[in-house]
DNA sequence: ATCTATTCATAACG
DNA sequence: TCGTTATGAATAGAT
């Protein structure tokens, strides 16, 4: 959009890709906003030069949020595994394992360090609450990815039950055809051994 | 930039916002990949809708090298912060690069924090480290999550395929016992009939 | 930083 | 969701 087509390919001077760097990361970072206001949705940015300087956006929520957000769309897939108790026990360390309680951690935190009383928060406290987060960061990841995990682990289960379901029907599938092809010839189907092939229309593995 | 001047407010007209959500978010990930090429940057970019779905990019190099950049930083923050004396003429750099490193720095600067010389460090960089720490391990998260995520969506996609795939063989199936019943009382299979319906005994999907 | 000729992105509509 | 088009925005190059 300037006075000529610039093609989309590294910028080899490297003063104008710095200029352009400059212009475009603002442009994009505004961009990321609109979108968020405008479409109430949850953006997070992060762009890092080549001089290794980071540059960020996250809307409003903040990125825990966003993250949380995300989370609720397995809300159904977790219920359907009947995993949601592990989400509520009852020690502290299940606590921090709740999603509520771990955004309100981290809210507290926000508001520590942003709040204008920050002086009276002595070095000592804010160690601490960093070692909360990042305890209650790592066992919440821990805990989800056991969710995931044993998600995976049920719908690979599932898929596993599913071939053999398959290979059953094939194979008698096969069968059925070979018999229909001899009695084509000459042989004759009882109707006994119509009936031992039993069709498993509806797979008690699917409801 | 459309035919009306659009005010960057939330959009309360439902059908619309998604109209645009769906047109911006595609022009913001353009616009990141853009940025990425033409500046050698590294950007992440992570949008998640109102309704819950997650549309992301990440240039190229994988967000693993934007920790990596990222990582630096903080080593110019300690360096900034003048702990580098901690680590007894390590280099700095190389361990900064890895992942395993930044719970190691954050211990570095724990230990230092407790320490009297606290005097040394501003709290403003204090507060822009944590951020930064945060956001780190914000980033990797939905990284890891968005992974599991396209995982699960392939496994669900799979049994989805299977399901099918069983049906048409049960319906087949029944479709057979039928005929077969059929000619032990009257009727003949024809050939045709029979190699029409063709069955799946490897599928495809599996392998 | 600022300016401005251009190209680009997109709001409204079908 | 897709295509079209008039228009507002972003920005490349210059200063």
């Amino acid at each position: 959009m300037g006075r000529k087509k610039l093609e989309i390919k590294r910028i080899e001077n490297k003063s104008s890709r710095q200029v352009t760097f400059s212009k475009r990361r603002n442009g994009l970072i505004e961009k990321a906003r609109q979108l968020s206001v405008l479409c109430d949705a949850s953006v997070a940015l992060l762009v890092v030069s080549s001089s290794g300087k980071l540059y960020s956006f996250s809307s409003g929520d903040n990125l825990v949020k966003i993250l949380d957000r995300y989370g609720k769309r397995h809300a159904d897939d977790l219920k359907a595994l009947d995993l949601q108790s592990l989400l509520h026990g009852q020690d502290l360390q299940s606590k921090a394992l709740n999603y509520g309680s771990h955004h309100e951690l981290l809210e507290i935190v926000e508001s520590k360090l942003v709040a204008p009383n920050v002086n009276n928060v002595s070095f000592d406290t804010l160690v601490q609450l960093e070692k909360h987060l990042e305890t209650a960061l790592a066992v919440v990841r821990a805990k989800k990815t056991e969710l995931m995990l044993k998600l995976l682990e049920s719908l690979k289960e599932k898929e596993k039950l599913l071939k053999e379901e398959n290979q059953v029907l094939a194979s008698q599938m096969e069968k059925k055809t070979l018999v229909g092809a001899e009695a084509d010839d000459n042989m004759e189907i009882s109707p006994g051994e119509i009936s031992d092939i039993n069709l498993p229309v509806t797979l008690p593995l699917l409801n």
